[in-house]
RNA sequence: GGGUGCUUAGCUCAGUGGUAGAGCGUCUCGUUUACACCGAGAAUGUCGGGGGUUCGAAACCCUCAGCGCCCA
């Protein structure tokens, strides 16, 4: 069914169009990939978003680009597969459904461990994934029949299939360590889920021991010293040397405890003395581990001090601070104190409760093998990082990470598939496998990331050898904000490195940036200037919001967005529109050859020549990536070149009617510049491109190539000069204050090709062609402009111009001169340059002599 | 504290050695049958300060100042 030449609304309404051109493609199948295609695999894994999560403007940029670049593979013929899907997002989600729970006066543990899964898979069922319709309005073309959710059955799968080989592969281990513990999740956190902020604490000194055998600490977190094992300074810290190895009074519990050396102290802190709460703190924990200091717990998992056999046993941990370093100043202990105390502390990143280290046993990837494979990986250039700027950001990550705690004691999430037995034997599960009679699994979950992590293979059916497996694996690249590169790139790297045997996940890791608001600040809530990009697409439509941020996309760097500059955007979706109606009603076409360049008007070469050169540079730029340049490329041809000029400098064959060759010309250009557009604005150009050629659709149309036989320099010239003239022309009509509108009787006079150009020339510029007397004539070029004015010319203003351009010239000219009059420069610049120099002082020179000639010519007043 | 960016027109940003650019905003004129979600024209910057390299610096080097981000 041929849709050509269907007329178009006299106003685009992009509501209209956009809905229907998505369920088109839908069902016409485009997006859905083939594995057993013998087409070169293009693939990208889409970053799950969070199940809880609603479309926000980080995504639409994250899928404009991607759906970008999944649209022109396409295009060029790849066998293109965008794979969507979810995250189950364990603590998010989990505390999502709690807080509903807590509404209603319940807490999970009232509904016990399988009713509250129930529970969120209902939730899940019920509002997650509300994102992914959202997908459709961006117009994303994703294979929704490859949909894929961390928790479903295939990457539940993936992920005991890998448990068990890491464990296996000595990779995953269980012990007793300090990590980041919630005491409001009440659950373990590994670093990234840590987030720290600047707090107001305090610093107080305490005198440990009496007299001569006495050392002043100085701490941040006074409540823990009940736990304390030892007191550490630096080895060669000549305060302390002397009372190294022997041992003070430890105040409140009347302990004694030794003083140690250990070269992580800072001397330079404090009073050079720490305390060493080995079961409270990482980095005593470390220090205890090589001097044997004990391991004092005196706080439970709520944050309440116990154990410690004092009567602060049963506070809060911030209430016994205030506790301790009272009853300190009452037994003369304190030294110094300094409140507030500005210092960098720990928030869970999901409930913002200050993170409490927590000494406690759990299970830890051994990441070292892991990170290394990722940052060789990089290094040897088999995954790029784009731009490559950041990739020194992702070096520091993986060579300086810890191991990864990766159980969490939630109940939404894979359950850890390691059963034990009554004797205290262990054993991982695997895939299909089930653990002997009698043994009880563990009841702790799987870090999200540990599934998420898997997403780049899992999510073609790993560790089955499935036929997407051997097509799309490794992913052609993954486009994702730089501020996930230590969450989820880097764990993907790792566990897909080895999960592959040694193929990383990508070829490409491309990092954009983030989208702040206008004034280029942060968006948060408590800002208020958080922007809804669903909101854009009501008002103005799905590829202006797209074009918006693809042209504000450039590699790794943030953006701002401002609703002025998406309105920007759906001003040019509907300058698109205008034109290509303007061109249809004007017999633009794509039927038949295409003329014979040779026989072409300058103009129509210049159009094509222009055309090449977009095609050119836009694919060039498409394909390092540069977004922001591509589109501001073929903007600036659409809006500039191909409406501003060639369809005002073609109004006159138009108008006359003996333009065959400028309406097949006028239709390839515009079907060229659909398919350029398509991957940025896909709804417009869609409906554009189908109603112009009555082809199917852009989804499956071939990627425009640069005919570089279209390449014209000549034409290019000569329309330069033809825009030279009629912008001088419009400037003296408009300094006289001719309307713009108004014919006023004039001509054009040249000689050579321009000649053949006059009489459209003067047909934008509204000449009416009579006989008439000039009251005005100057030059441009060489090009002779006579025009009647009807009246006298505004003398005042004409000078006043030209004396102003005179003095523009002037300047100009004498930059070149004292150029070319230094030695150095001639001696040293290229020739190039020197010669453009030397061209330069020629042009100046004849628009001296013209512009003076101007001002002699007007009468003295 | 360590690392890493940034500072260019009123705002947001391009511009890595050869006469300063874009979008938005501003001013003037204009309803010409593609488009007022438009057209035409215009104004606007000693490219953060100072020093250096160079025939030539917004760009390269040094230094100072301010802002940001990541990590601890």
């Amino acid at each position: 069914m041929s849709q050509r030449g269907k007329e178009l609304a006299s106003t685009f309404s992009p509501a209209e169009i956009e809905a229907p051109l998505y369920e088109k493609w839908i069902s016409a199948g485009y997006f859905t990939a083939d594995a057993n295609s013998t087409k070169e695999p293009f693939s990208i894994v889409l970053p799950p978003p969070n199940v809880t999560g609603i479309l926000h403007i980080g995504h639409a940029l994250d899928q404009t680009l991607q759906d970008c670049l999944a649209r022109i593979k396409r295009m060029k013929g790849y066998e293109v597969l965008w794979l969507p899907g979810m995250d189950h997002a364990g603590i998010a989600t989990q505390n999502v459904v709690e807080k509903q729970l807590a509404a209603q006066g319940m807490s999970r543990h009232d509904l016990g461990r399988e009713e509250f899964v129930k529970k969120v898979w209902q939730w899940k069922a019920e509002s997650g994934g509300a994102i992914l319709g959202q997908m459709r309005r961006m117009g994303d073309s994703v294979d929704w029949s490859r949909e894929r959710f961390t928790m479903d059955e295939g990457m539940s799968n993936s992920v005991l299939a890998l448990f068990k080989k890491m464990y296996d592969a000595e990779l995953i281990y269980r012990a007793e360590r300090i990590i980041n513990w919630c005491t409001r999740c009440l659950t373990a956190l590994s670093d990234i889920e840590v987030e720290h902020q600047d707090d107001a604490g305090e610093f107080v000194q305490v005198r440990y021991g009496d007299g001569e055998q006495s050392i002043v600490v100085a701490t941040t977190r006074a409540e823990t010293m009940m736990g304390d094992g030892a007191v550490a300074v630096h080895p060669n810290d000549p305060r302390y040397k002397h009372m190294i190895g022997t041992e003070v009074l430890l105040p409140l519990v009347n302990r004694m405890i030794p003083i140690i050396a250990d070269e992580l102290v800072d001397p330079d802190f404090g009073t050079g003395a720490v305390k060493v709460t080995a079961a409270h703190d990482p980095n005593d924990f470390e220090m205890a581990m090589r001097h044997n200091v004990p391991f004092v717990v005196i706080m439970n998992e709520h944050g309440i001090m116990e154990g410690s056999g004092t009567e602060f046993d049963g506070m809060d941990r911030f209430d016994a601070r205030v506790a301790v370093v009272a009853k300190l100043k009452e037994l003369g202990r304190i030294v110094a104190e300094k409140r507030p105390y500005i210092h960098a502390v720990g928030h869970c990143s999901r409930c913002d409760t200050t993170v409490e280290p927590r000494l406690s046993k759990q299970w830890f990837v051994k990441v070292a093998p892991l990170a290394k494979a990722s940052a060789d990986a990089v290094r040897s250039g088999a995954v790029k990082i784009e731009p490559e700027e950041l990739a020194p950001r992702y070096f520091d990550w993986v060579d300086n990470m810890h191991d990864w705690c990766i159980s969490r004691q939630l109940w939404w999430g894979h359950r850890i598939p390691v059963w034990y037995g009554p004797n205290g034997e262990m054993v991982v599960v695997g895939p299909g496998e089930s653990a002997p009679a009698g043994y009880v699994q563990d009841v702790d979950v799987l870090d999200t990331w540990f599934s998420s992590g898997q997403w780049a293979f899992s999510t073609f059916g790993w560790p089955e050898k499935t036929a997407d497996l051997a097509k799309f694996y490794p992913t052609s690249v993954l486009v994702t904000g730089y501020d996930i590169l230590f969450f989820w790139v880097v764990r993907m790297m790792m566990m897909s490195t080895f999960a592959m045997d040694g193929v990383p996940p990508f070829k490409t890791i491309m990092l954009h940036g983030l989208v702040r608001d206008q004034f280029g600040k942060k968006m948060s809530k408590s800002r208020g200037n958080v922007v809804d990009p669903l909101e854009f697409m009501d008002k103005y439509g799905a590829d202006a919001l797209r074009f918006t941020l693809a042209r504000g996309a450039n590699p790794g760097t943030d953006q701002a967005l401002a609703e002025e500059w998406v309105g920007g955007s759906r001003n040019f979706a509907t300058k698109l529109w205008n034109a290509t109606r303007f061109a249809m009603m004007n017999g633009a076409t794509v039927e038949g050859p295409m003329p014979e360049v040779s026989k072409l008007s300058a103009i129509d070469k210049w159009i094509l020549s222009r055309l090449t050169e977009t095609i050119r540079d836009a694919d060039s730029l498409f394909e390092k990536f540069e977004f922001a340049k591509a589109s501001e490329l073929i903007y600036h041809f659409a809006w500039d070149d191909l409406c501003d000029w060639y369809l005002e400098l073609s109004k006159e064959s138009f108008a006359t009617g003996s333009a065959a060759d400028s309406q097949r010309v006028l239709g390839h250009v515009l079907d060229q510049l659909m398919r350029l557009l398509h991957p940025l604005m896909p709804f417009i150009t869609e409906e554009l491109w189908v109603s112009l050629t009555g082809g199917e659709s852009l989804v499956i149309a071939k990627w425009p190539e640069a005919n570089l036989n279209y390449l014209d320099k000549m034409a290019e010239n000569l329309v330069t000069q033809m825009q030279a003239v009629i912008t001088e022309v419009r400037r003296f009509r408009n300094d006289q204050g001719v309307k713009a509108t108004a014919k006023i009787p004039g001509r054009l006079t040249t000689n050579g090709e321009l000649a053949k150009y006059a009489s459209a020339m003067g047909f934008v510029l509204k000449l009416e062609v009579k006989e008439f007397t000039p009251t005005a004539s100057f030059e441009i070029g060489s090009v002779k402009c006579e025009l009647d004015l009807s009246g006298t010319v505004d003398v005042v203003a004409e000078r006043a111009r030209l004396t102003k351009d005179l003095a523009t010239v002037q300047k100009d000219q004498q930059t070149a001169q004292v150029k070319l009059g230094n030695e150095g420069f001639m001696a040293k610049a290229p020739l190039e340059v020197v010669t453009e120099i030397k061209e330069r002082l020629v042009k100046t020179q004849a628009e001296i002599e013209r512009i003076t000639a101007a001002l002699a010519a007007l009468p003295s007043t």
